[in-house]
DNA sequence: AAAACCGACAACCGCCCCGTC
DNA sequence: AGACGGGGCGGTTGTCGGTTT
């Protein structure tokens, strides 16, 4: 019943009110509970925080989403406890933390698609990600920049004075370069259906670092679950506390029984969870 | 050794599309 | 049918670390 009831809430949020008529409750006075009933601005320029996302926040968005998803990306930074824009939330979460990211450097398969996908289609870095699953638009926009775009220009150059064709030797040359070196009819079917060069993941890192990590994790999101119970218990204190007890005993059984490396547990699909560095550096 | 420079990339901003009311 | 808001996307900027002078 009530997590029914939490998730029909969390549904009305998407349209950032409660239909009390829909949920067909007996909480006369719910709404009263709910401070913002009205949409407001999409971010409040006050009190945000901008800039570098701390390893604590990553951890309460984490935690957060891995409990309860992203149902809406503009509420979900109050109920993590993030003082963040929710698009912040979201751009951090779509390119850094959530499951599948692969991090590292990019394979020639991978900049062959993408010199080959931006030819067709231009700078539509998000199609060019479906393409390469785990990639990020953003990550495959960076990458362009900074080293791709670059090795095409060079070789535009270099094809205008032809002259010159001994480029003073393979080992002057740029890693674009010499992928541009290569035959540009890369079958795109044949690379979506082939795996990819393994990248560093959670697995990458040892056993005993990240059970030590887990040690230091628990108090900490033990706390923030208490911090999420006494938001909730702010709407309804039974419709939310069966849902903090419920969240606490899963983060208990699914969470701290295991550590944060385990993939299996954290992503029993296979899935990989990286971030920015290693979480020896931001999590130790 | 320190300042200047440069490259890489994380993150923000603003626009646009689409779904909902 | 039009207004509104959320989410997605692409461009751009800021920051940090490494390299060069």
């Amino acid at each position: 019943m009530c997590h029914l009831l939490r998730l029909a809430i969390l549904q009305s949020s998407n349209q950032s009110y409660i239909n009390l008529n829909k949920l067909e409750l007996g909480v006369q006075d719910f709404q009263s509970h709910i401070p913002e009933m009205v949409r407001t601005p999409c971010c409040e320029k006050t009190g945000l925080k901008k800039g570098a996302w701390t390893p604590e926040e990553d951890k309460k968005l984490v935690a957060y989403i891995t409990r309860y998803g992203h149902w809406n990306w503009r509420e979900l930074p109050k109920f993590a406890g993030l003082s963040r824009c929710g698009k912040s939330c979201r751009l951090r979460w779509m390119n850094y933390l959530r499951p599948n990211i692969r991090r590292g450097n990019f394979s020639r398969e991978e900049e062959e698609i993408i010199i080959n996908m931006h030819q067709a289609l231009g700078n539509k870095w998000a199609a060019i990600a479906e393409k390469l699953p785990g990639r990020t638009d953003n990550e495959i926009k960076n990458h362009w920049h900074t080293n791709l775009k670059k090795g095409l220009k060079q070789e535009l150059s270099s094809s205008e004075s032809k002259s010159d064709t001994s480029l003073s030797g393979s080992e002057c040359k740029t890693n674009s370069e010499q992928e541009l070196e290569l035959s540009t009819t890369v079958s795109l079917q044949t690379l979506e259906s082939s795996p990819l060069s393994p990248v560093p993941s959670l697995s990458d890192f040892s056993s005993s670092s990240t059970d030590s990590m887990f040690a230091t994790n628990t108090d900490w999101l033990a706390h923030e679950y208490t911090v999420l119970a006494d938001r909730f218990a702010e709407f309804n204190g039974d419709l939310w506390t069966e849902s903090y007890e419920a969240g606490n005993s899963y983060i208990q059984e699914n969470f701290f029984s295991h550590t944060w490396a385990d993939p299996e547990t954290l992503f029993p699909h296979g899935e990989s969870f990286c971030t920015y560095g290693s979480y020896e550096d931001n999590y130790m």
